[in-house]
DNA sequence: TGTGGTTGCACAATCGATGGTGCACCAACT
DNA sequence: AGTTGGTGCACCATCGATTGTGCAACCACA
């Protein structure tokens, strides 16, 4: 029975403790003691005390010191979405075998928004800042510039940093081609019978509409004007595109692209409270992979971007010495329909 | 073109400029420049000039001085996952909304882990702590308690501190209870024909097993004891009880009572490879909502807790003088298959 | 005994902001 | 003239750690 609101254990407190100054005492805990040429004894002895006392050192002091704090900041569009939740996972891993505190925050997307979170987390003198899936990239990047701060854009590439994005070209290439292969030759897909929805003016879905439009030439001969259904990364304005849709052509394709799982939720909205054979005949592909979505009831095909080694990456080149911004591409992967894969939460041990 | 690595202004700088005091600077700057009758003009000439050299507060210093940060923390089991991560989503909102920094880690259900999470968290001083679905909440209270920082338990309930969950008894008996219903009485359920999957040895798995159990005994008059395989929070682990029983059984139950989205995953992986007509027949209750899960090939009742009630909930608890701990019960809702729902990410604006 | 090299630590400035206290100055009033 | 009561701000200690520097004490050796 301590008493019960005690104050924390400081190293001028070890130091009255132990008798020595408070900077053997910093010394030792810090584990800087032997450059400091501390006596042995003296360090074991400080060290017991600490244990005793339950010292912890008080990281804002350190980092108000060394100007850093071992924090490393993640930021993401948003938390609610298995995509963007397996990058939190991932890079949390990451950051607590270096020893350091993970932060992870979402931005909404909000160009504004996210330079008001840099700007925050740069206040807390963080070490590094992951960017993923900005809106606006450069302009977080001039904010980490005049900090400098160490940061790198994942998932939607900067002009200003480095990038490392996945091969969204090749991925909606690969995609583009499973869904048309899909009807094989008894009664092959036609152009007018194969749309993209979702997407929005960033680099991801320009490069996805753009692989969707050449494949389609080439596979099925054509592709026509309005093959592409733009909606944003909104279930709701996606859930709209599909009721327009329908209102003008009397029924839904019978093979969709949907430009990622965030839309897809949209057909999931569209689907509730219609008659599900309405979508037996669908082949659907989707920019992402959800294990959920990947065994509903009509063949989805996903594509899973390779969120593991986009990280390593990712921690790779912000350690290194800084050159020309870079963008670098990794490969994405097909799955197919009704398929479980593995993900982050499968390093963990678990008990039954 | 300033310099490239400019050191970011502090109010020495502005004091400098200004011919100002710190003290002066510092007060207008943080608001409190009134209650110290600083004059309106000197507090104008600051603030522009503070503009002018785009200050920011180095919040570890502020949080130094104050001994808080500003922070406030959300500890999650594991990101990957809508439950948890629609709760993060949710969470951010709320910190954001009281002009504060939101910081989300994620500890594994590992209660090691815990206290070290919690410990290093209280080391940076957040104001609050956010403790979800942690495997020992009693031991990161302890931990909390002892640095006098205000906390929550979320999810799972623990002894020594407020608690809000969701009501897992009336919950599961939801599930349960509709399950059994959903086979009317043309072919009704047979007490051995309903198992459930999953659960450990926390709270809430303990709630919805005994609703599981009262539920099938008052509808289906008995349980058999092996009516229930637990397999803990991961999706291989049910897997394997998957197999097992099939093993033991020659196939699959008429209907499941899945104890939560992540053992859900198991039984993907069970489906995974397995011809489609064996799931057929097939009728499950699943203990959390995934709008992915709800469109499965074969009806899924699922349970959704009530995320955004819980967190508001437990913000107003937080910041009430402390009374003896409680536990709050939020009631969950049950959710029809083929329902897609709203969720956090809708409340945000978004441009097609 | 004097010189030189190590050992082992203490001293004190510093990081940037905060907030209690004190004080000069001026106006008004007795 | 002396007292009272604002105004408007400056001074300075403080939060808890880090780190460059200085220096006694001791040993070895000539």
């Amino acid at each position: 029975m301590d008493q019960q609101v005690k104050k924390k254990a400081t190293i001028y407190d070890l130091s009255v403790l132990s008798g020595s100054s408070p900077s053997t005492v910093s010394a030792v805990l810090n584990g800087t003691w032997r450059k400091r040429r501390i006596k042995e004894s003296t360090a074991q002895a400080i060290l017991g005390l600490a244990e005793r006392h339950q010292y912890t050192t008080n990281l804002q002091a350190r980092g108000l010191r060394r100007s850093r704090s071992g924090l490393v900041g993640l930021m993401l569009p948003v938390h609610d979405n298995r995509y963007f939740s397996s990058m939190a996972q991932t890079f949390e891993g990451h950051v607590r075998s270096r020893g350091q505190c993970p932060v992870v925050v979402s931005a909404s997307r909000d160009p504004e928004e996210e330079r008001r979170t840099a700007e925050t987390l740069i206040s807390y003198s963080i070490d590094q800042l992951f960017i993923v899936g900005a809106t606006d990239p450069d302009g977080v990047h001039e904010v980490c510039e005049s900090a400098g701060l160490r940061h790198i854009n994942i998932d939607l590439p900067g002009a200003k940093a480095h990038s490392v994005i996945s091969d969204n070209y090749e991925g909606a290439r690969m995609l583009t081609e499973a869904i048309i292969r899909h009807f094989g030759n008894d009664d092959p897909l036609r152009p007018d019978e194969l749309f993209l929805f979702g997407g929005r003016n960033d680099h991801a879905s320009r490069e996805r509409i753009a692989a969707f439009h050449a494949t389609k030439k080439a596979l099925l001969g054509d592709d026509p004007d309005d093959g592409v259904q733009s909606s944003g990364y909104s279930p709701d304005i996606t859930l709209r595109a599909f009721e327009a849709f329908c209102q003008r052509h009397g029924k839904l394709p019978r093979a969709l692209f949907i430009n990622s799982s965030i839309n897809m939720e949209g057909l999931l909205r569209f689907m509730a409270g219609r008659p599900a054979e309405m979508f037996s005949e669908l082949v659907v592909g989707c920019y992402d992979y959800d294990p959920f979505g990947s065994f509903l009831p009509f063949p989805v095909l996903m594509v899973r971007q390779n969120v593991e080694a986009m990280i390593a990456k990712a921690f790779q080149l912000i350690d290194e010495p800084p050159t020309a911004p870079q963008t670098f591409l990794i490969a994405p992967e097909l799955i197919q329909p009704r398929s479980a894969l593995k993900g982050p939460l499968d390093t963990l041990k678990d008990i039954a």
